[in-house]
DNA sequence: CGGCAGACGTGGTCTAGACCGGACTATGAC
DNA sequence: GTCATAGTCCGGTCTAGACCACGTCTGCCG
């Protein structure tokens, strides 16, 4: 292992025990370390980097549960099994789940409005009911084929002049972020399988009664206050969702 | 916030972080603290609780990475908005899945072997091609409705004695835990919307071309080794999954 | 030779300090 | 009144120790 060189320093805006977890996770990348293999001992670490056996121990513990390492108390550290991946529970926006998947995106919006909250969405945005809500229904295409129909509905009040924006070109997520300074969190996703209805199956190029994937997702920011529920309805055919448990 | 009595002690086998941790869920739960209300500053609860500081640190980062609390550097620390519900990635079996929806689960073997491994399935497994699995296909009744059909595939030499036992009275979970000592870690499920073929629709009581979901989940230990992997066809008109992204 | 006790190394927990940069607030200069 | 500034409190990071329970190895004793 080469990690003893260069000890980490608290130069730049980087912690250490960041700087400590990326050797670890370029060393088990690179196959420097495989499967099952003892890493050094917390205190080897400590000394040989030049940090404190605590420092080492919160790069060490975000790798654990991350999946990359396991511990057995009074026996050592060792690298997992599987590679580390793109963490699959991660949340991410059409966009890149697309570019992860090697497939080009693209999107043409199907409307974009403003309306009253119907009882239901207002309960879930935690919005009084008939209070104004930014409705944006997108095509979503993946390598110029049709894949699903995403339909997003924020509050009007705290995200005006969301209209105005071409969601076409711009990610919502990132026009949320820009310019709002939203920062998504959490999101709970409901999943069930049906069929297409007449006019989903004509937007999306099925047949009618074509088996469908249809996701409601609740999106919130890190305090924990709701900022979009989507609707989305993804061909069957095309679309697998991969999730990861813990 | 009755935080102060009765400092926590390490007289039992609970770490003290863990009493603090618990003492705040509680204190959440039971409405004492209200969304976006701040938390006494961590200086403040050490002194108060009479433990170090870094140790309420532990109790804290792990309530944030819960999604119970979060923090705003120069600020302080706030009940985040939703309440803590079990976290929805969280590994569980049917019948714990479906108790906690409210339903009466039940199982039927409908299949219970050992079978040379497929090619697919080895690779999956980390077994060699051809190594006998043993195969388990149960059909799972929520309230006495047939829901879905699981199929199961575990490598017969690393649990050999498997197909003794009775899974339609045993979880495989419980078996695995307590006779093989396998602590089952991580999961990753593939999930995609299909139609039910001919055999399926008798078994689960569907008229042909329903839709249903069907999901692949290969489940591994704390090791990162693979235990299982599993297919499952779940009636689209009668369950729905429920994800949690982060 | 078999078995047991102790030594040793391991991860897990905990302490009592420290410094940093961000976010407020009160104070004062203009 | 406005604006800069210094002080103060906040979470985030880091240190250098400490004790514990657990697993493993070793060497001694019967």
């Amino acid at each position: 292992m080469s990690l003893q060189f260069e000890p980490p320093t608290r130069q730049g805006p980087t912690p250490i025990f960041e700087q400590v977890k990326g050797r670890l996770t370029r060393a088990i990348e690179d196959g420097e370390l495989v499967p099952h293999e003892r890493i050094p001992s917390e205190r080897e670490l400590s000394s040989l980097l030049g940090v404190s056996r605590m420092t080492v121990r919160q790069a060490l513990v975000a790798l654990v549960d991350e999946g990359a390492l396991y511990t057995r108390a009074g026996k050592g550290t060792f690298v997992a099994d599987r590679k580390i991946e793109q963490p699959l529970q991660r949340l991410s926006s059409f966009t890149e789940d697309m570019i992860e998947r090697g497939l080009r995106p693209a999107s043409r919006v199907l409307e974009q409005t403003v309306v009253p909250s119907p009882i239901d969405l207002a309960e879930a945005l935690e919005i009084a009911p008939g209070a104004e809500i930014v409705r944006i229904a997108r095509l979503r295409l993946a390598d110029d084929e049709p894949l699903a129909i995403e339909t997003a509905h924020l509050p009007h009040l705290r995200y005006p002049g969301l209209v105005r924006f071409d969601f076409s070109q711009h990610s919502l997520y990132d026009v949320l972020r820009t310019e709002y300074a939203v920062t998504l969190a959490t999101a709970r996703q409901t999943i069930e399988a049906s069929e297409s209805n007449a006019e989903e199956a004509a937007v999306l190029d099925l047949p009618r009664r074509a088996p469908v994937l249809r996701i409601t997702r609740l999106t919130t920011s890190g305090e924990g206050r709701p900022v979009e529920l989507v609707r989305a309805v993804y061909r069957g055919d095309r679309y697998q969702l991969k999730v990861e448990l813990r």
